[in-house]
DNA sequence: GCCAACGTTGGC
DNA sequence: GCCAACGTTGGC
């Protein structure tokens, strides 16, 4: 089995949460508009990655659940509707510009891990969304800090 | 290819 | 609403 890789998606709960992913149990991960970003779901992700999620633009940012990869990233349909604020007018069917991921709910978090409990932790110091600067909308979790978070988030 | 202007992100 | 940080755009 290929080596399991764990990564960190933010998204806005005022668009869509980690309830509104408890409620579909699947959905496709739209609207990723940058090519870093959208590189490493071309080149990095699997199916059966895990996913932390995390909620930024909001009273209490912080990590909320889990979730996992379903498969492997293929044409973001978003950027082919004219009524979406993801369309891209300068993307074709026949070139795509832009990729999605489908995703899974796994888990909702007893307790959510906000952002200054994250910074207060030693083990979290290089934690890819605390470092100054960061903008990337999905970043990589090492197993140690997944570890380190997902303990804060069962409530131990 | 440089770089200034502009837009976006996201915490506070 | 402010502002720091960074990506993108477009004139040259």
């Amino acid at each position: 089995m290929a080596t399991r890789q764990l990564w960190l998606f933010k998204t806005e709960p005022a668009e869509y949460s980690i309830d509104d992913l408890a409620r579909d149990g699947c959905t496709v991960w739209t609207g990723v508009r940058n090519y870093q970003v959208r590189n490493l779901m071309r080149d990095a992700m699997k199916r059966g990655d895990e996913v932390l999620v995390y909620h930024s633009s909001c009273a209490e940012p912080g990590a909320v659940g889990t979730a996992i990869i379903e498969g492997e990233a293929h044409p973001d349909p978003s950027q082919f509707d004219p009524a979406s604020p993801y369309h891209d007018p300068g993307s074709s069917p026949t070139n795509p510009r832009w990729l999605a991921v489908d995703v899974a709910f796994r888990t909702r978090f007893a307790e959510p891990v906000t952002l200054a409990a994250m910074r207060a932790m030693a083990g979290l110091a290089e934690l890819a969304i605390l470092r100054r600067g960061n903008r990337l909308s999905i970043t990589p979790v090492t197993p140690k800090e997944w570890s380190i978070i997902v303990r804060l988030g069962s409530g131990v």
